[in-house]
DNA sequence: TTACCCTTTCGACCATTGGTCGATACCTTT
DNA sequence: AAAGGTATCGACCAATGGTCGAAAGGGTAA
Protein backbone atom coordinates (compact mmCIF):
# COMPACT_ATOMS: atom_id res chain seq x y z
CA UNK A 1 0.00 0.00 0.00
CA UNK A 2 0.98 3.96 -0.71
CA UNK A 3 2.70 5.22 2.00
CA UNK A 4 0.89 7.94 3.50
CA UNK A 5 4.06 10.52 3.95
CA UNK A 6 4.29 11.15 0.32
CA UNK A 7 0.68 11.48 0.37
CA UNK A 8 0.40 13.93 3.22
CA UNK A 9 3.06 15.68 1.56
CA UNK A 10 1.29 16.50 -1.68
CA UNK A 11 -1.62 17.60 0.49
CA UNK A 12 0.56 19.51 2.79
CA UNK A 13 2.34 21.52 -0.62
CA UNK A 14 -1.48 22.37 -1.89
CA UNK A 15 -2.45 23.92 1.88
CA UNK A 16 0.94 25.85 1.26
CA UNK A 17 0.26 27.10 -2.25
CA UNK A 18 -3.26 27.87 -1.34
CA UNK A 19 -2.34 30.63 1.05
CA UNK A 20 -1.06 32.77 -1.92
CA UNK A 21 -3.20 31.98 -4.88
CA UNK A 22 -6.24 30.41 -5.60
CA UNK A 23 -6.29 26.49 -6.93
CA UNK A 24 -7.20 27.40 -10.50
CA UNK A 25 -3.37 28.98 -10.97
CA UNK A 26 -2.40 26.25 -9.10
CA UNK A 27 -0.62 23.93 -11.62
CA UNK A 28 0.22 20.28 -10.49
CA UNK A 29 3.93 20.95 -11.61
CA UNK A 30 3.95 23.70 -8.77
CA UNK A 31 2.54 21.12 -6.20
CA UNK A 32 4.85 18.64 -6.95
CA UNK A 33 8.06 20.73 -6.99
CA UNK A 34 6.87 22.49 -3.72
CA UNK A 35 6.34 19.09 -2.09
CA UNK A 36 10.11 18.11 -3.78
CA UNK A 37 8.54 14.71 -5.53
CA UNK A 38 8.17 14.32 -9.19
CA UNK A 39 4.87 15.01 -11.08
CA UNK A 40 4.39 11.41 -12.23
CA UNK A 41 4.67 10.32 -8.52
CA UNK A 42 1.37 12.82 -7.73
CA UNK A 43 -0.63 10.72 -9.86
CA UNK A 44 0.42 7.71 -7.78
CA UNK A 45 -1.10 9.21 -5.22
CA UNK A 46 -3.99 11.19 -6.32
CA UNK A 47 -6.11 10.37 -10.30
CA UNK A 48 -6.60 13.59 -10.74
CA UNK A 49 -5.68 17.49 -9.65
CA UNK A 50 -9.56 17.73 -8.59
CA UNK A 51 -8.98 14.50 -6.34
CA UNK A 52 -6.14 16.56 -4.74
CA UNK A 53 -8.80 19.26 -3.53
CA UNK A 54 -11.37 16.58 -2.38
CA UNK A 55 -8.83 15.29 -0.33
CA UNK A 56 -7.87 18.60 1.59
CA UNK A 57 -10.74 19.66 2.52
CA UNK A 58 -11.67 16.13 3.96
CA UNK A 59 -8.40 16.31 5.77
CA UNK A 60 -9.15 19.79 6.91
CA UNK A 61 -12.36 18.38 8.39
CA UNK A 62 -11.53 15.57 10.02
CA UNK A 63 -10.47 16.95 13.40
CA UNK A 64 -14.17 19.02 13.50
CA UNK A 65 -15.92 16.31 12.69
CA UNK A 66 -14.58 13.46 14.88
CA UNK A 67 -15.45 16.10 17.38
CA UNK A 68 -18.98 16.30 16.30
CA UNK A 69 -19.59 12.59 16.24
CA UNK A 70 -17.96 12.39 19.68
CA UNK A 71 -20.60 15.35 20.67
CA UNK A 72 -23.44 13.59 18.95
CA UNK A 73 -23.20 11.11 22.18
CA UNK A 74 -22.55 13.29 24.97
CA UNK A 75 -26.22 13.62 26.00
CA UNK A 76 -25.27 15.35 29.39
CA UNK A 77 -24.56 18.78 27.38
CA UNK A 78 -27.65 20.83 26.05
CA UNK A 79 -28.25 20.50 22.75
CA UNK A 80 -27.68 23.67 21.45
CA UNK A 81 -24.30 23.47 23.36
CA UNK A 82 -23.39 20.77 21.41
CA UNK A 83 -24.42 22.59 18.66
CA UNK A 84 -22.36 25.51 19.13
CA UNK A 85 -19.57 23.63 20.16
CA UNK A 86 -19.53 21.63 16.24
CA UNK A 87 -19.66 25.31 14.52
CA UNK A 88 -17.11 26.57 16.38
CA UNK A 89 -14.38 23.58 16.55
CA UNK A 90 -15.54 23.73 12.42
CA UNK A 91 -15.45 27.70 11.97
CA UNK A 92 -11.35 26.83 13.47
CA UNK A 93 -10.38 24.36 11.05
CA UNK A 94 -12.59 26.82 8.19
CA UNK A 95 -9.93 29.41 9.07
CA UNK A 96 -6.56 27.04 8.55
CA UNK A 97 -7.98 27.19 4.34
CA UNK A 98 -8.20 31.00 3.95
CA UNK A 99 -5.44 32.65 5.31
CA UNK A 100 -6.14 34.98 2.49
CA UNK A 101 -3.46 37.45 1.09
CA UNK A 102 -4.40 40.66 2.61
CA UNK A 103 -3.11 41.83 -0.84
CA UNK A 104 -6.16 43.01 -3.02
CA UNK A 105 -6.03 39.84 -5.55
CA UNK A 106 -7.20 42.06 -8.48
CA UNK A 107 -9.39 39.71 -10.41
CA UNK A 108 -8.85 35.89 -8.24
CA UNK A 109 -10.48 37.61 -5.64
CA UNK A 110 -13.47 35.22 -5.47
CA UNK A 111 -12.02 32.16 -7.75
CA UNK A 112 -10.99 30.57 -4.63
CA UNK A 113 -14.59 29.33 -4.16
CA UNK A 114 -13.89 26.47 -6.50
CA UNK A 115 -12.47 25.19 -3.38
CA UNK A 116 -15.56 26.42 -1.04
CA UNK A 117 -17.77 24.54 -3.27
CA UNK A 118 -16.29 20.87 -2.26
CA UNK A 119 -16.17 22.16 1.59
CA UNK A 120 -19.50 23.12 1.23
CA UNK A 121 -20.37 19.49 -0.03
CA UNK A 122 -18.37 18.22 2.68
CA UNK A 123 -19.91 19.98 5.51
CA UNK A 124 -23.25 19.12 4.16
CA UNK A 125 -22.91 15.26 3.81
CA UNK A 126 -20.43 14.40 6.77
CA UNK A 127 -22.05 17.00 9.35
CA UNK A 128 -25.85 16.81 8.75
CA UNK A 129 -26.57 13.35 10.31
CA UNK A 130 -24.58 14.37 12.99
CA UNK A 131 -26.46 17.40 13.58
CA UNK A 132 -30.06 16.03 13.14
CA UNK A 133 -29.23 13.56 15.69
CA UNK A 134 -28.58 16.22 18.01
CA UNK A 135 -31.63 18.18 17.00
CA UNK A 136 -33.72 14.85 17.32
CA UNK A 137 -32.20 14.45 21.17
CA UNK A 138 -33.15 18.31 21.95
CA UNK A 139 -36.64 17.57 20.56
CA UNK A 140 -37.18 14.30 22.86
CA UNK A 141 -35.78 16.45 25.65
CA UNK A 142 -38.52 19.15 25.37
CA UNK A 143 -35.80 21.89 24.68
CA UNK A 144 -36.53 22.39 20.69
CA UNK A 145 -40.28 22.01 19.35
CA UNK A 146 -39.95 21.36 15.89
CA UNK A 147 -41.12 18.59 13.34
CA UNK A 148 -38.63 18.34 10.25
CA UNK A 149 -35.31 17.53 11.74
CA UNK A 150 -33.34 16.71 9.26
CA UNK A 151 -34.36 20.13 7.40
CA UNK A 152 -33.54 22.26 10.08
CA UNK A 153 -30.10 20.93 10.45
CA UNK A 154 -29.26 20.98 6.87
CA UNK A 155 -31.14 24.81 6.69
CA UNK A 156 -28.43 25.79 9.44
CA UNK A 157 -25.54 24.05 7.63
CA UNK A 158 -26.21 25.46 4.42
CA UNK A 159 -26.74 29.33 5.77
CA UNK A 160 -23.65 28.78 8.35
CA UNK A 161 -21.44 27.35 5.18
CA UNK A 162 -22.32 29.88 2.75
CA UNK A 163 -21.67 32.68 5.10
CA UNK A 164 -18.93 32.03 6.84
CA UNK A 165 -16.98 30.27 4.17
CA UNK A 166 -18.04 33.85 2.49
CA UNK A 167 -16.82 33.13 -0.58
CA UNK A 168 -19.41 32.07 -2.51
CA UNK A 169 -20.95 35.48 -1.62
CA UNK A 170 -18.32 38.18 -0.64
CA UNK A 171 -19.78 40.00 2.07
CA UNK A 172 -18.54 42.66 4.49
CA UNK A 173 -18.46 41.34 8.55
CA UNK A 174 -21.61 43.44 9.17
CA UNK A 175 -23.81 41.99 6.54
CA UNK A 176 -22.53 38.49 7.87
CA UNK A 177 -22.78 39.30 11.16
CA UNK A 178 -26.60 40.25 10.60
CA UNK A 179 -27.54 37.21 8.53
CA UNK A 180 -26.09 34.65 11.68
CA UNK A 181 -28.03 37.11 13.99
CA UNK A 182 -31.19 36.48 11.82
CA UNK A 183 -30.57 32.88 11.27
CA UNK A 184 -30.17 32.41 15.63
CA UNK A 185 -33.39 34.71 16.04
CA UNK A 186 -34.81 32.50 13.18
CA UNK A 187 -34.22 29.45 14.97
CA UNK A 188 -34.95 30.77 18.68
CA UNK A 189 -38.71 31.43 17.55
CA UNK A 190 -38.88 28.55 15.36
CA UNK A 191 -38.11 26.14 17.96
CA UNK A 192 -40.16 27.91 20.38
CA UNK A 193 -37.44 28.96 22.30
CA UNK A 194 -36.97 32.51 24.26
CA UNK A 195 -35.55 35.50 22.04
CA UNK A 196 -31.66 35.91 22.79
CA UNK A 197 -31.21 32.16 24.70
CA UNK A 198 -29.35 30.82 21.45
CA UNK A 199 -27.11 34.09 21.53
CA UNK A 200 -23.88 32.03 22.52
CA UNK A 201 -23.94 30.66 19.31
CA UNK A 202 -23.05 34.21 18.01
CA UNK A 203 -19.59 33.72 19.56
CA UNK A 204 -18.31 32.19 16.20
CA UNK A 205 -18.37 34.65 14.63
CA UNK A 206 -15.43 37.01 14.27
CA UNK B 1 -19.47 49.90 -29.95
CA UNK B 2 -19.93 46.42 -30.63
CA UNK B 3 -22.71 44.62 -32.17
CA UNK B 4 -25.49 42.79 -29.45
CA UNK B 5 -25.91 40.50 -32.62
CA UNK B 6 -22.87 38.16 -32.21
CA UNK B 7 -22.60 39.16 -28.73
CA UNK B 8 -25.53 36.35 -28.35
CA UNK B 9 -24.95 34.30 -30.78
CA UNK B 10 -21.90 33.85 -28.65
CA UNK B 11 -24.36 33.23 -25.50
CA UNK B 12 -26.89 31.26 -27.62
CA UNK B 13 -23.79 28.86 -28.69
CA UNK B 14 -22.71 28.72 -24.84
CA UNK B 15 -26.38 27.85 -23.98
CA UNK B 16 -26.59 25.05 -26.55
CA UNK B 17 -23.90 23.60 -25.46
CA UNK B 18 -24.64 23.65 -21.90
CA UNK B 19 -27.27 21.29 -22.32
CA UNK B 20 -24.57 18.71 -23.33
CA UNK B 21 -21.49 18.72 -21.39
CA UNK B 22 -20.29 20.44 -18.50
CA UNK B 23 -18.26 23.81 -18.50
CA UNK B 24 -14.82 22.75 -17.95
CA UNK B 25 -15.43 20.72 -20.52
CA UNK B 26 -16.26 23.15 -23.30
CA UNK B 27 -14.11 24.83 -24.84
CA UNK B 28 -13.95 28.40 -26.40
CA UNK B 29 -12.92 26.91 -30.07
CA UNK B 30 -15.73 24.96 -29.53
CA UNK B 31 -18.33 27.72 -28.41
CA UNK B 32 -16.97 29.42 -31.66
CA UNK B 33 -16.99 26.66 -34.12
CA UNK B 34 -20.86 26.25 -32.35
CA UNK B 35 -21.75 30.42 -32.70
CA UNK B 36 -20.37 29.69 -36.35
CA UNK B 37 -17.89 32.76 -35.85
CA UNK B 38 -14.19 32.79 -35.52
CA UNK B 39 -12.31 31.99 -32.14
CA UNK B 40 -10.55 35.45 -31.92
CA UNK B 41 -13.78 37.19 -32.56
CA UNK B 42 -14.74 35.52 -29.19
CA UNK B 43 -11.98 37.94 -27.60
CA UNK B 44 -13.51 41.11 -29.30
CA UNK B 45 -16.94 40.70 -27.18
CA UNK B 46 -15.56 39.02 -24.16
CA UNK B 47 -12.42 39.80 -22.11
CA UNK B 48 -12.58 35.89 -20.66
CA UNK B 49 -14.29 32.26 -20.72
CA UNK B 50 -15.27 32.82 -17.45
CA UNK B 51 -16.88 36.50 -18.47
CA UNK B 52 -18.76 34.61 -21.14
CA UNK B 53 -20.25 32.44 -18.62
CA UNK B 54 -20.68 35.44 -15.85
CA UNK B 55 -22.93 37.10 -18.79
CA UNK B 56 -24.90 33.77 -19.47
CA UNK B 57 -26.30 34.13 -16.20
CA UNK B 58 -26.83 37.64 -16.03
CA UNK B 59 -28.98 37.30 -19.10
CA UNK B 60 -30.96 34.50 -18.36
CA UNK B 61 -32.34 35.53 -15.10
CA UNK B 62 -32.61 39.35 -16.92
CA UNK B 63 -36.45 38.48 -16.87
CA UNK B 64 -37.25 36.92 -13.71
CA UNK B 65 -35.07 39.92 -11.81
CA UNK B 66 -37.54 42.24 -14.07
CA UNK B 67 -40.64 40.94 -12.62
CA UNK B 68 -39.53 40.66 -9.18
CA UNK B 69 -38.41 44.51 -9.57
CA UNK B 70 -41.98 45.37 -10.76
CA UNK B 71 -43.28 42.94 -8.14
CA UNK B 72 -41.63 44.91 -5.37
CA UNK B 73 -43.90 48.00 -6.04
CA UNK B 74 -47.17 46.51 -7.06
CA UNK B 75 -48.27 46.54 -2.87
CA UNK B 76 -51.62 45.46 -3.69
CA UNK B 77 -50.69 41.85 -3.82
CA UNK B 78 -49.89 40.28 -0.28
CA UNK B 79 -45.74 39.82 0.24
CA UNK B 80 -45.93 35.95 0.55
CA UNK B 81 -47.87 35.88 -2.10
CA UNK B 82 -45.15 38.59 -4.46
CA UNK B 83 -42.49 36.31 -3.16
CA UNK B 84 -44.27 33.00 -4.40
CA UNK B 85 -44.62 34.65 -7.71
CA UNK B 86 -40.48 35.83 -7.74
CA UNK B 87 -39.25 32.25 -6.69
CA UNK B 88 -41.85 30.81 -9.48
CA UNK B 89 -40.09 33.19 -12.22
CA UNK B 90 -36.70 31.98 -11.05
CA UNK B 91 -37.44 28.65 -11.04
CA UNK B 92 -38.51 28.94 -14.93
CA UNK B 93 -35.05 30.67 -15.96
CA UNK B 94 -32.98 28.10 -13.49
CA UNK B 95 -34.70 24.78 -15.08
CA UNK B 96 -33.48 26.72 -18.65
CA UNK B 97 -29.80 26.31 -17.35
CA UNK B 98 -30.09 22.42 -16.87
CA UNK B 99 -31.92 19.88 -19.13
CA UNK B 100 -29.12 18.21 -17.70
CA UNK B 101 -28.91 14.85 -20.32
CA UNK B 102 -30.66 12.19 -17.79
CA UNK B 103 -27.35 10.08 -18.88
CA UNK B 104 -25.57 9.64 -16.03
CA UNK B 105 -22.36 11.43 -16.88
CA UNK B 106 -19.83 9.61 -14.95
CA UNK B 107 -17.38 11.54 -13.23
CA UNK B 108 -19.36 14.97 -14.46
CA UNK B 109 -22.03 14.78 -12.29
CA UNK B 110 -21.65 17.76 -10.17
CA UNK B 111 -18.85 19.70 -12.41
CA UNK B 112 -21.76 22.03 -13.71
CA UNK B 113 -21.47 23.25 -10.28
CA UNK B 114 -19.56 26.06 -11.47
CA UNK B 115 -21.82 28.07 -12.91
CA UNK B 116 -24.23 27.37 -10.20
CA UNK B 117 -22.17 29.26 -8.23
CA UNK B 118 -22.02 32.19 -10.48
CA UNK B 119 -25.67 31.58 -10.43
CA UNK B 120 -26.04 31.82 -6.74
CA UNK B 121 -23.90 35.20 -6.22
CA UNK B 122 -25.95 36.73 -8.82
CA UNK B 123 -29.34 35.77 -7.20
CA UNK B 124 -28.00 37.16 -3.86
CA UNK B 125 -26.60 40.08 -5.09
CA UNK B 126 -29.38 41.03 -6.99
CA UNK B 127 -32.70 39.34 -5.48
CA UNK B 128 -31.87 40.41 -2.17
CA UNK B 129 -32.46 44.13 -1.63
CA UNK B 130 -35.85 43.39 -3.51
CA UNK B 131 -37.02 40.93 -1.10
CA UNK B 132 -35.86 42.85 1.56
CA UNK B 133 -38.55 45.82 0.46
CA UNK B 134 -41.04 43.27 -0.44
CA UNK B 135 -40.98 41.94 3.59
CA UNK B 136 -40.13 45.62 4.97
CA UNK B 137 -43.38 46.12 3.32
CA UNK B 138 -45.07 42.72 4.80
CA UNK B 139 -43.62 44.27 8.39
CA UNK B 140 -45.47 47.25 7.57
CA UNK B 141 -48.93 45.80 7.04
CA UNK B 142 -48.54 43.63 10.14
CA UNK B 143 -48.45 40.02 8.26
CA UNK B 144 -44.30 39.47 9.51
CA UNK B 145 -43.02 40.18 12.32
CA UNK B 146 -39.56 39.54 11.94
CA UNK B 147 -36.59 42.11 13.12
CA UNK B 148 -34.07 41.64 10.71
CA UNK B 149 -35.53 41.99 6.92
CA UNK B 150 -32.00 41.65 5.39
CA UNK B 151 -31.29 38.77 7.19
CA UNK B 152 -34.11 37.08 6.31
CA UNK B 153 -34.72 37.58 2.82
CA UNK B 154 -30.46 36.34 2.68
CA UNK B 155 -31.33 32.88 4.48
CA UNK B 156 -34.39 32.40 2.08
CA UNK B 157 -32.54 33.20 -1.00
CA UNK B 158 -29.15 31.09 0.08
CA UNK B 159 -31.66 27.97 0.95
CA UNK B 160 -33.33 28.27 -2.48
CA UNK B 161 -30.67 28.83 -4.35
CA UNK B 162 -28.37 25.74 -3.11
CA UNK B 163 -31.33 23.50 -2.84
CA UNK B 164 -33.20 24.63 -5.83
CA UNK B 165 -30.12 24.65 -8.19
CA UNK B 166 -29.03 21.40 -6.87
CA UNK B 167 -25.83 20.82 -8.05
CA UNK B 168 -24.07 22.18 -4.91
CA UNK B 169 -24.83 19.79 -2.83
CA UNK B 170 -26.40 17.10 -4.81
CA UNK B 171 -30.02 15.37 -3.63
CA UNK B 172 -33.36 13.40 -4.16
CA UNK B 173 -36.23 15.20 -5.37
CA UNK B 174 -37.64 13.93 -1.83
CA UNK B 175 -35.00 15.81 0.44
CA UNK B 176 -35.02 18.77 -1.81
CA UNK B 177 -38.73 18.63 -0.98
CA UNK B 178 -38.09 17.92 3.33
CA UNK B 179 -35.78 20.57 3.16
CA UNK B 180 -37.80 23.66 1.65
CA UNK B 181 -40.73 22.72 3.54
CA UNK B 182 -38.89 23.04 7.03
CA UNK B 183 -37.94 26.44 5.27
CA UNK B 184 -41.39 26.83 5.14
CA UNK B 185 -42.24 25.64 8.62
CA UNK B 186 -39.32 27.97 10.25
CA UNK B 187 -40.56 31.18 7.94
CA UNK B 188 -44.19 30.49 9.34
CA UNK B 189 -42.97 29.89 12.71
CA UNK B 190 -40.37 32.93 12.45
CA UNK B 191 -42.47 35.48 11.16
CA UNK B 192 -45.59 34.78 13.56
CA UNK B 193 -47.57 33.50 11.10
CA UNK B 194 -49.99 30.06 11.43
CA UNK B 195 -48.47 26.91 10.67
CA UNK B 196 -49.33 25.91 6.68
CA UNK B 197 -50.06 29.46 6.21
CA UNK B 198 -47.33 29.41 3.37
CA UNK B 199 -47.87 26.30 2.05
CA UNK B 200 -48.24 27.65 -1.13
CA UNK B 201 -44.77 28.13 -1.31
CA UNK B 202 -44.83 24.48 -1.78
CA UNK B 203 -45.80 24.92 -6.12
CA UNK B 204 -42.11 25.86 -7.11
CA UNK B 205 -41.03 22.25 -6.49
CA UNK B 206 -41.56 19.45 -8.73
C1' DT C 1 -12.98 56.55 -57.83
C1' DT C 2 -9.50 56.90 -54.46
C1' DA C 3 -7.60 57.42 -50.16
C1' DC C 4 -8.14 57.20 -45.40
C1' DC C 5 -9.45 55.32 -41.01
C1' DC C 6 -11.82 52.91 -37.65
C1' DT C 7 -14.36 48.76 -36.48
C1' DT C 8 -14.74 43.93 -36.84
C1' DT C 9 -13.16 39.26 -38.00
C1' DC C 10 -10.12 35.86 -38.28
C1' DG C 11 -7.15 31.67 -37.46
C1' DA C 12 -2.25 30.62 -36.93
C1' DC C 13 0.42 30.82 -33.01
C1' DC C 14 2.13 30.59 -28.03
C1' DA C 15 2.86 29.22 -23.39
C1' DT C 16 1.07 26.30 -20.16
C1' DT C 17 -1.69 22.79 -18.42
C1' DG C 18 -3.53 18.13 -16.75
C1' DG C 19 -2.52 13.77 -17.47
C1' DT C 20 0.14 9.38 -19.59
C1' DC C 21 3.90 6.21 -20.00
C1' DG C 22 7.90 3.55 -20.25
C1' DA C 23 12.07 3.42 -17.87
C1' DT C 24 14.26 2.71 -13.80
C1' DA C 25 15.41 2.63 -9.07
C1' DC C 26 14.11 0.49 -4.63
C1' DC C 27 12.81 -3.46 -1.51
C1' DT C 28 11.44 -7.62 0.06
C1' DT C 29 11.12 -12.38 -0.35
C1' DT C 30 12.69 -16.50 -2.09
C1' DA D 1 21.22 -13.39 -6.96
C1' DA D 2 17.20 -13.65 -9.18
C1' DA D 3 12.48 -12.23 -9.22
C1' DG D 4 8.73 -9.34 -8.85
C1' DG D 5 5.99 -6.14 -6.91
C1' DT D 6 6.15 -1.05 -5.30
C1' DA D 7 7.36 3.57 -5.97
C1' DT D 8 9.50 7.48 -8.55
C1' DC D 9 10.47 10.07 -12.14
C1' DG D 10 10.44 13.60 -15.97
C1' DA D 11 10.07 13.69 -21.02
C1' DC D 12 6.15 13.70 -23.67
C1' DC D 13 1.30 14.51 -25.56
C1' DA D 14 -2.97 16.53 -26.85
C1' DA D 15 -5.63 20.24 -25.76
C1' DT D 16 -6.67 24.70 -23.81
C1' DG D 17 -7.22 29.77 -22.91
C1' DG D 18 -5.67 33.62 -24.67
C1' DT D 19 -2.71 36.90 -28.04
C1' DC D 20 -1.68 39.14 -32.25
C1' DG D 21 -0.87 40.99 -36.62
C1' DA D 22 -3.12 40.86 -40.78
C1' DA D 23 -6.83 41.86 -43.42
C1' DA D 24 -11.67 42.47 -44.63
C1' DG D 25 -15.58 45.64 -44.35
C1' DG D 26 -17.67 49.95 -44.68
C1' DG D 27 -18.34 54.74 -43.99
C1' DT D 28 -16.77 59.52 -45.26
C1' DA D 29 -14.64 63.19 -47.61
C1' DA D 30 -12.27 64.86 -51.66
Amino acid sequence: MPSTDKYHQILDALQELLKNKNIQTISVSEIAQTAGIGKGSIYYYFPSKEAIMEALVARNYEKPLETARTLATKTSIPPFTRMAMIFQACRISSEEFSEQKTTTSTTSAQEKSFIHQKYLNHIITELKPVLTEIINQGIELGEIHFDRPAALAEIVLIVLSVKLGNTLVPASKEEIEETLQGLITLLEKGTDNPAGSLNFLTLNIK
